[in-house]
DNA sequence: CTGATTTAATTCACATGTTAAGTAATTCAA
DNA sequence: TTGAATTACTTAACATGTGAATTAAATCAG
């Protein structure tokens, strides 16, 4: 059990340190304006103008409704985020501010570039595989086991 | 940038679900067991008698040092891992009791089922290859970028 | 149309992630 | 040998993960 290859929990254990070298690449970034990686990605999902409510930005950003019942509110007393009248009203419907369009065109810029590095070192092709097969992975977990 | 490949993104949110599709084959067992995945991965790393320190066991579970020392503390107050005694006093080595090891041994024998049932669904070959792609990415990622 | 059911969010309670600051023990250089 | 770094861990404060309970609104059956 020690020398044969472990392909049980380093799975698990691979999976949790990927995401957490490729996360470490923009963690400064986003950081250093002001929010968090959770943050951001909700900010993303609302760039250019998107109007979503809060179960398919939860959806989306691979969020729980909790935490994001409590981001949202963050962002909105940051002004970034703002409500918007739903037909339904038990939805929750937001959308970027000015100043949520603006702060995500800044710091879009700079994230692109990471990006960039990250697909440069460890190459395009590989990348859009790993992605491929990440989704695979997840598509047969959610079906069959 | 609506069709492209956007594997920008996409990387860190594959790696999350991915992560959640699997963890989420092993929540139920685990959280039955009475414990929760992370406090698993540290039971698991004591496993068969190993003694840490808390630097190398939060390295090898991918846990915060925070983190690690509250579960430690929840551990212990169960009776589940105990202190040993280190020549550096400033380390807190732990081990499992014997009621931990017993937690263990019960609880490894359904986790063993359900990697297998994983690796079943999903491949052997192809969780190796995925589980040395990962690593590779870790690798260039904490080297260059 | 009305009551039961379902759906969308929120709130609560606790566990963990994350950074910064603090404490105690060890090491190391002058 | 002693005082300045270093190291190992802890604590604090806040953000997020997680499951369960709750609230409000919409839907649906009778």
């Amino acid at each position: 059990m020690a020398d044969a290859p472990r392909y049980d929990d380093s799975l698990t254990i691979a999976l949790l340190r990927a995401r957490e070298a490729v996360t470490a690449q923009f963690r400064d970034h986003v950081a250093a304006g002001g929010m968090t990686l959770t943050q951001w990605r909700v900010i993303r999902a609302l760039a250019g103008g998107t109007e979503l409510d809060t179960t398919t930005l939860a959806h989306r950003c691979v969020i729980l409704a909790p935490s994001l019942t409590r981001i949202i509110k963050t962002l909105e007393g940051r002004g970034l985020i703002e409500k918007v009248p739903a037909r339904d009203r038990r939805q929750r419907v937001v959308r970027l501010t000015a100043d949520g369009e603006a702060m995500f065109t800044e710091m879009w810029a700079v994230s692109k570039t990471r990006y960039a590095a990250i697909e440069a070192a460890f190459g395009r092709a590989e990348m859009l595989d790993l992605v491929e097969t990440l989704n695979r992975l997840r598509a047969v977990l959610e079906e069959d086991v």
